[in-house]
DNA sequence: TGATTGATTGATACTAAATCTCAATACTTT
DNA sequence: AAAGTATTGAGATTTAGTATCAATCAATCA
């Protein structure tokens, strides 16, 4: 497997979007180097405009036009995927390239990711009735972590 | 099953809904008839800005503000769902209240209702390894209706 | 080292989606 | 008819996101 779930921890993924930038031959510039540390330590999904806020205090570092294209390459090679969301901005949570899935929890926001994936075994006959060929599909899982379970309730 | 598939179709969504809106305590308004219409008569999903832009040209139907209030009501009460989209916009489709699963065309756009599930049942193994307790979840599936394998290719 | 080159930044202007406001209007009930 | 309530819509406003482009930076080369 490419990338274990045991691997795929925030430090990790911190170290492997700079390799990726460099893999791709942009550049770690201090301006991207405070974004990637703040998804990095981000505790569950986030809006770019919150990006923008968080940064904006720690004077000279990223502009919003920075933040937003930092977040759509990160996106663009899978290492930020976009929440299927109610609202007007996009919401997004840290990411593995491949097909993965992500739980949301409900009560801490924690976004957990997983590499399993069997849904196109299971929904396969229904589509066979509809005559749809399957080419991909979005799945959110949406419940409540082990830990809030165990912490407060 | 409250909304057997072979029911599910454009007339009967445009008949349901005025219904469900009378039901609610809501005016069926000259307005709202227009935006119904449109939308039952839309061959695939579309934004709020469509349903603008198609009803501005009927001089005397209904406004940017009556089209969004409906919208939101009509998501809300279930009979349009907002799908995922890396856009800025929101794009809806016909739906039906309850848990279904929409199959997207990508070649011709049409939406498809699914009402089968079972998700749930599949991923259940590595959500207990996670011990995550699942509450509800978002799937969209997409590829290829027959109808467009058949006809142009 | 200093020059060259091209990537990167960020202030600012801009666009477009979505919401808000509130007086005017259209129903419904008594 | 009068009173009361729901609805509308024009336009102002907010906000997310994009575009621009001169100034700056970093990597490589002479
Ligand atoms: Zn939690
Ligand atoms: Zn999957
Ligand atoms: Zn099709
Ligand atoms: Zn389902």
């Amino acid at each position: 497997m490419a990338h274990p779930e045991s691997d795929q921890t925030p430090a990790h993924w911190r170290r492997r979007t700079e390799a990726a930038l460099r893999d791709a031959g942009l550049r770690c510039t201090f301006p991207r180097h405070a974004i990637l540390d703040w998804i990095a330590a981000a505790a569950a999904p986030f809006t770019a405009e919150q990006v923008v806020a968080a940064l904006e205090t720690q004077h000279g570092t990223s502009s919003r036009a920075t933040i937003y294209r930092l977040l759509d390459w990160l996106q663009a090679a899978g290492w930020l995927t976009r929440l299927y969301s109610d609202g007007t901005q996009h919401t997004y949570a840290r990411f593995w390239p491949g097909h993965h899935h992500i739980a949301v929890c409900l009560r801490c926001g924690s976004a957990t990711i997983m590499s399993e994936c069997h849904i196109e075994e299971g929904i396969r006959p229904a589509l066979a009735a509809l005559d749809f060929e399957l080419q991909g599909h979005v799945l959110e899982l949406y419940g409540v972590c082990g830990n809030c379970r165990t912490h407060s309730n």
